[in-house]
DNA sequence: GATGAATGAGCCTTCATTCAT
DNA sequence: GATGAATGAAGGCTCATTCAT
């Protein structure tokens, strides 16, 4: 359907050695984006490859598999993600809500909010057959970070009056950081990315009044033309 | 790999002649539960029929195309939320604390959460972005399901002290919802539906504490054994 | 390398639609042949395909697997050797040597030693890797020859003065036989056909000397000039 | 499917530098042993380093292209073969009886019928038709073996009462040497070396009874339990 | 309405060959 | 000499689509 994009990753012909790394971060990169483009299932070599500015044969040189491609742009993606958040908390202060509210913000971070990368991660949890390689990939890394967020969750005194549980608490915060990254790639005229940290600052208020600050006003969208 | 599945939709061969609509909806429940098991892109008209217990030839005569097979399976699902909700809706008390909480229940009903319907719904939004498909079928009916939570939030009074956006309080118990949706595909082991019912109903107890009542405790699943 | 071959066994377009067998024969007919000229590893179910004047997607409709349509060619060639020497078997009289001759005559019967047939016999028993395959097809065919020509032997006087046993003297028969149709493939010029039935005829008559008179004088092959 | 083999040619890594001919002495025996295990059109370049302990670019290096591998690897085959009759011919005494049993002998040599050897041969047979490959290495090595084994055939006396023609005696003789090569590749499971020694021998006695006595009974290999 | 044979575009993959180091 | 990255032609196979019955 779509015209195969021009190489985009690599605006002048590469050179034709490059160290083995950078070759594969390279091919890496351009899958993402081509997943972004095309959806994951229609992602073809030939794409990855074009875009790329290389030819299909070098994917497999490298990585042997189409499926092992995949795996390994995942993993690439995982820990670029679990990266981001951990060297966030270990920026942050010592308190449990500068911790918190650390977390929250990396997960806004730019290179993790790339349109190319959310559309990735989205394309990667959406399709059955996927699933059980984002398990294997990406399981350790999601239940460490839903971990430490209810660990931070118990440090902080719940709402006068109510009981809070952690658990709830810290997968009710991931549960809109999450919601708002889909809500970025599938509703249109999405709202802003600053529309996004409110609410996840909203969030954040209702759950642990005692050391948020209740987020302003919202920005509406501008209603969509029927399609 | 997979096996394909014995036709599940038609426990007896079904007669030769069956009424158009009949025959329609047969194919569109048998493309829900073939891209629940197979995922969108490996899910071939082959196998929908097979399901169906019909010839493959069949579903092109009442579909024109593969892309119209979906765009209409995408469509009666659609339609089958909107009607949930809004029959939930108008079953509810004037109050809109009981609207509000009708609608967060309807999410919850048989029908809707079924593993099938779910997973084929994760399937669209996981390539929404990559395909104009999505925005097409379902923004004007996701639009006012948006608008309605929003005007139910706007009608009740916000806790006391804060002055809570309800275009943002609705927009977090959308993402709410959705992001347990998405959990239940995902993340395994998933935490039980009742489980996600109480995140949300914590959700609704912390943006409006004056007319819910707080969650009991979360159950918490056993931890996995990875590393 | 060589160019493929325009359709041979359908001059014409054949019709859309045939009877299941006699496509599946055509198909396994085609492949015979291109077996013959390509040899088996070099050929693809594209000359196939257009050797039969048909398409690619038709042979894998009909087959599934390249390696099936392999299988059932060689099934095909094993059942068709089969039935000629038994068929020649039951039209011989009832005397050993009668039955032994014409055994060794329905070896070269005009159908069997085509050389489109021959060709696709020694490719089958060439490769390494068709191997498994040609003891699943025709290891109890062959079985079952061998044991018959041995039963014969067994019931004929064997030369005055020694003790020749059936079993090597069915063996050195059959030996004689497969021998000639190899040297018809791989040696050129080929002797004639006349020739190679003639040498089989003084096989026997030194086999068994009492029931077969001893051949003619060869004819000798002029000498080819150097490759 | 099958797994690449460990090096087996190359015990110990070998030496960076090596004189050219041993070399490609060492590459040749490689390809021979994957033609062998893999048969001649799975075989690839790369299999054929692997086993050597080297790299495919190096084989490239010593024959140019891989059709030229295959050539040669065949000429070092004919080669030995010829040099191996040659050498049991010469050793041979003066007798015409005492030449023909020491060719007929060589033939079964161990260095001739190992089984790498054997498979090799067959692989290259068993294509001989639809490639040229074969005839030019081989057709005037083998013409020279054929005048060879009728000059000796010519100089013994046929059996008393007969009149058999040293040609034909001699293609006799060799295709049953040849049969019983073939025998051992392709049936399972297979009759000994020493009994297909027998069997040649029993085709010399039966030829000239008055140089080679009658060859003793033949062992029977267990019957197979397929129907 | 319904079936299934037939077509052909396009995919992943293999692998001989080229070439920079 | 020797290595291995890079290329691209060609193969088997999948599957949406067409069409005769």
């Amino acid at each position: 359907m779509t015209e195969d994009p021009a190489p985009v990753d690599a605006p002048e012909r590469p050179p034709r050695t490059m160290s083995r790394d950078a070759r594969r971060v390279q091919l890496i990169e351009a899958t993402i984006h081509t997943i972004a483009a095309q959806g994951l299932a229609w992602t073809t070599l030939t794409q990855v490859a074009r875009r790329a500015g290389l030819s299909h044969g070098l994917i497999l040189w490298h990585f042997e598999t189409k499926e092992n491609l995949f795996r390994e742009t995942l993993s690439y993606l995982a820990e670029e993600y679990h990266l981001n958040w951990q060297v966030a908390l270990a920026a942050a202060g010592p308190h449990p809500a500068d911790q918190l509210r650390a977390m929250m913000a990396a997960d806004f971070n730019a290179p993790i909010i790339e349109p190319g990368r959310l559309a990735a991660w989205c394309a990667f949890w959406g399709e059955a057959q996927s699933r059980p390689l984002y398990q294997q990939v990406c399981g350790d890394k999601d239940d460490a970070y839903i971990r430490q967020l209810e660990r931070i969750c118990a440090a902080l005194t719940p709402p006068a009056g109510t009981a809070l549980d952690p658990v709830l608490a810290g997968r009710m915060l991931r549960l809109v950081v999450q919601g708002t990254w889909l809500d970025m790639m599938t509703t249109a005229p999405t709202y802003s990315v600053a529309e996004a940290q409110r609410t996840v600052e909203a969030a954040l208020a209702m759950c642990f009044p005692d050391y948020f600050a209740a987020a302003p006003t919202a920005e509406r969208p501008a209603p969509t033309p029927a399609g």
